[in-house]
DNA sequence: CGGTTAAGCAACGGTCCCTA
DNA sequence: TAGGGACCGTTGCTTAACCG
């Protein structure tokens, strides 16, 4: 299934959310404008061509149409069709995405107190799929009734649900299509993400995740090219660095704290991973290089 | 003098490759 | 998929040098 990559931050912002029954015979204008539209189907059928693709949005459909892009209906209703709508606005997709291939675990670079603007980050919302409509459909709800109701006490729940929206949106994208081996390699990055601290144990990972360790760790690799306990050094490593910069601890306890008792061996994978020792990171970050 | 870093050594365990 | 073996990385321990 083709995902759209959005960068963020900003947020995508609702311009207007609309509910309606369109009657037999009716069919979507033609045209083409700067905001997203976002079409859900709850009953029947709707027909629409974006830039010469047709799609045929079925009962429990979504289809996302982007801002740019001429866009018409190519054939109309031919019973009562249950639709909602939402605009907003937000820059073009950075690109289209197989969700199969998308990097859902990736681990993005955390903002420090010494960052005076955001990491820039990306999130993504299928294109075309079918959903499970009690999901979403209390986020559509809501959002028509606070439209209906506008005023400064409710645009901003509003937009708050649409953001709620697009998680549950991407939260499906995620799920529905990913294979056992991508949520078995998500399974093992939230267990390693967990046990950060503690001493590495394949043992107590294939017990916790229920599948023998090679399997998991080949699942692990496929997906980040890292070993468990590469991709826990990693983690280990990112958090160092941050507590490197942000705090004064001493290196061994930095070492102590990402869960590397020897001051020694701490060392030595920090500079393996970053090509400097900790006290050095530490003088480049603070800028007494 | 204390904190940090480097290096050598040995034991252990993980990884990779091959075979059945 | 499982097991065996070679290789290599990790880990703990020790010693020593450097620096403020």
């Amino acid at each position: 299934m083709n995902c759209l990559e959005l960068a963020i931050p900003p947020l995508p912002q609702l311009v207007t959310i609309g509910h309606a029954f369109w009657p037999p015979g009716q069919k979507h204008e033609t045209r083409s404008f700067d905001v997203y539209d976002m079409l859900f189907v709850l009953k029947g059928t709707l027909y629409m061509t974006e830039e010469g693709i047709p799609y045929e949005i079925k009962e429990g459909s979504m289809l996302v149409l982007e801002p740019g892009r001429r866009h018409a209906g190519h054939r109309p209703c031919e019973e009562i069709t249950e639709i909602y709508w939402i605009h907003f606005v937000h820059p073009a997709p950075v690109r289209t995405m197989d969700s199969g291939k998308i990097p859902w675990s990736f681990p993005y670079v955390k903002g420090t107190n010494l960052d005076t603007a955001p990491q820039q980050q990306v999130m993504y919302i299928p294109k075309f799929t079918s959903l499970h409509i009690p999901d979403v459909l209390p986020f559509l709800e809501r959002m028509v009734e606070l439209h209906q109701a506008l005023s400064p006490a409710s645009s901003l729940p509003l937009q708050t649900q649409l953001a709620g929206l697009l998680v549950q949106l991407q939260a499906a994208a995620k799920m529905q299509y990913a294979s056992r081996a991508r949520q078995l390699c998500d399974q093992t990055i939230a267990y390693l993400q967990q046990h950060l601290t503690r001493p590495f144990d394949a043992r107590h990972m294939e017990q916790t995740l229920h599948f023998r360790f090679d399997y998991l760790a080949r699942c692990l690799k496929t997906y980040t090219g890292m070993s468990p306990l590469q991709y826990l050094h990693d983690l280990q490593i990112k958090k160092a660095k941050s507590l490197l910069e942000n705090m004064e601890l001493s290196v061994s306890e930095v070492g102590r704290q990402v869960g590397i008792e020897n001051d020694n061996y701490f060392i030595r994978l920090f500079r393996k991973q970053t090509g400097v020792t900790p006290g050095r990171y530490r003088q480049i970050r603070n800028g007494k290089a």
